[in-house]
DNA sequence: ACTGATGTTGACAATCATTATCAATAGACC
DNA sequence: GGTCTATTGATAATGATTGTCAACATCAGT
């Protein structure tokens, strides 16, 4: 059957004391940080199975990397992120989740899953650089920064 | 400036003769199987530069590989995906554009972007799943195989 | 509390996707 | 053709994640 260890309970404590999301290895170096001699093998073990349990949320940072963060809302959700601080705000979805079943089901698609994330500037990180983009408004002539999300 | 080489062309060909997303990898194995002595940096290079330009779509797979899908429509939009054979279909979706851009605003968020791609099984592979799942309806007691999306 | 079976750990090696190097090559323009 | 330089590609380097396996710790049974 499942033991519980220190080690296990660790994870599941770092990982509530953090605000946003975070990675396998930064959560490692924290509570490595803070004195425990815990490996990074069993970070990643430990919070791969928070998040097959419904403990954690995981989701793919645009780099490749797997991010974790400590679940308040028990049901299904999904998250607005801050692309700056991280900060995350777990959000309900009513109309996304009957949008997800309908389209699935016209096209003929069963066992339907969704992966529904809304990143953007946090109101502090928006007036933090709202100050620095003044500061430098002259260099760039050419204003289009934006990307080609799909 | 930007120089036109048949390998970038080999590239967007490639992909635009995939029906569904493809990683960077298996589309270089594809081109040297086709006969291409195509580097295997240079179509990396190729399926980035063609997602920055939003002639490709990407999307990060579960398992933290890159993928890449020629785009048939050139404006904003979300993808249905069989999680088994990599039928892809392109959807529109109005209301989840309205509704993530409320959300993030309700919330004093800025820039907001989002990911929205609904993973499935297509109705060939449930139909054939279904055959295989009659043929060893015997040993799992447990009904329980779902997963804990977010 | 002791003990045995076995789930768990962690140092380390192994994978594997992706990126960085950098000398050689080949477009674009004259 | 000649020059300039963006691009290529073989290869090494990076970095996250997983596999290995002997040592260890948990816990049900006693
Ligand atoms: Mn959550
Ligand atoms: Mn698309
Ligand atoms: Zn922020
Ligand atoms: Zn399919």
């Amino acid at each position: 059957m499942k033991r519980n260890t220190w080690q296990r309970e660790a994870v599941r404590e770092a990982l509530d004391g953090t605000g946003g999301f975070i990675s396998a290895q930064a959560l490692h170096s924290a509570l490595h940080a803070s004195g425990s001699p815990i490996g990074l093998a069993t970070v990643y073990r430990a919070l791969g199975d928070l998040a097959s349990t419904g403990e954690a949320d995981s989701l793919q940072s645009p780099d490749g990397e797997a991010l974790y963060r400590a679940c308040s809302t028990t049901g299904h959700h999904h998250h607005l992120i801050c692309r700056n601080c991280g900060l995350t705000v777990e959000i309900a979805a009513d109309e996304v989740e009957a949008w997800a079943k309908r389209v699935a089901g016209e096209h003929g698609f069963t066992g339907a899953a969704h992966v529904v994330d809304v990143f953007g500037l946090c109101a502090d990180c928006t007036a933090a650089q709202r100050g620095a983009d003044e500061r430098r408004a002259d260099a760039t002539a050419n204003g289009s920064s934006s990307s080609h999300p799909a």
